[in-house]
DNA sequence: CCCTGATTCGC
DNA sequence: GCGAATCAGG
């Protein structure tokens, strides 16, 4: 049977995938593969990240000489060059990446709403927008900027799983979010909370 | 080898 | 619509 993707599990799919997670990432998450993820993102239309190749199209497609015609080809000899390097990762999201081990990723070890745990916040300020089970791994080569994140409204329900991801009764809170926030106000205080002070706060 | 995302195509 | 298989780049 394929998987149910229910307005929760989408809701989440878009909220991960607009944070910058990997597929796989966000496979684990949802307890479904990479491909899943892809597949799933594709359809729903969400896609423009930065993907590491540009799979040359087998099929060639008919090429009417048609399009040969270089439009305006007389100003600018030579493209600026623009290469894949959009990503969009660098200026929002927090772009997680190098695990060393998958299997840290146990639904045991900790899915739970322990979010707080692995905040890698500086103390007092920097909230981590995100409950991310275990540490993901950073591969340190893009700096996260917790900062300047204005597009994109949050989804419309609190992310905040509840639950260990995988088990059937894995679910979302789904309450209203604060503005600008994936989780609602009583799951924001435990996503956002400070270093210091998040000791055993998680219940 | 690991990772990444993209596309295809049988279901 | 779904996602494994496959592809392709880093």
């Amino acid at each position: 049977m394929a998987m149910e993707w229910t307005e929760e599990t989408i809701a989440r799919l878009r909220d991960l995938w607009q944070q910058g997670l990997s597929t796989a990432e966000i496979g684990r998450q949802l307890s479904v593969t990479k491909n899943a993820v892809v597949g799933k993102a594709h359809r729903l239309g969400l896609k423009p990240r930065p993907s590491p190749i540009r799979r040359a199209a087998k099929a060639a497609p008919a090429p009417t000489a048609e399009a040969t015609v270089a439009p305006a080809a007389e100003s600018t000899p030579v493209a600026p060059k623009p290469e894949v390097t959009a990503a969009p990762a660098a200026t929002a999201a927090p772009a997680p990446q190098k695990a060393s081990a998958k299997a840290q990723a146990a639904p045991a070890a900790a899915p739970q709403p322990k979010p707080a745990a692995a905040a890698p916040v500086a103390e007092d300020a920097a909230p981590e927008p995100r409950p991310a089970r275990a540490q993901p791994r950073t591969t340190a080569k893009s700096a996260l900027r917790p900062v300047s994140e204005p597009r994109r409204r949050s989804s419309q329900s609190c992310c905040w799983p509840l639950g260990d991801p995988g088990t059937p009764g894995f679910h979302f809170c789904g309450a209203t979010p604060l503005p600008g926030k994936p989780y609602c106000a009583e799951h924001a205080q435990l996503a956002y909370v400070k270093l210091r002070d998040r000791r055993d706060n998680v219940a």
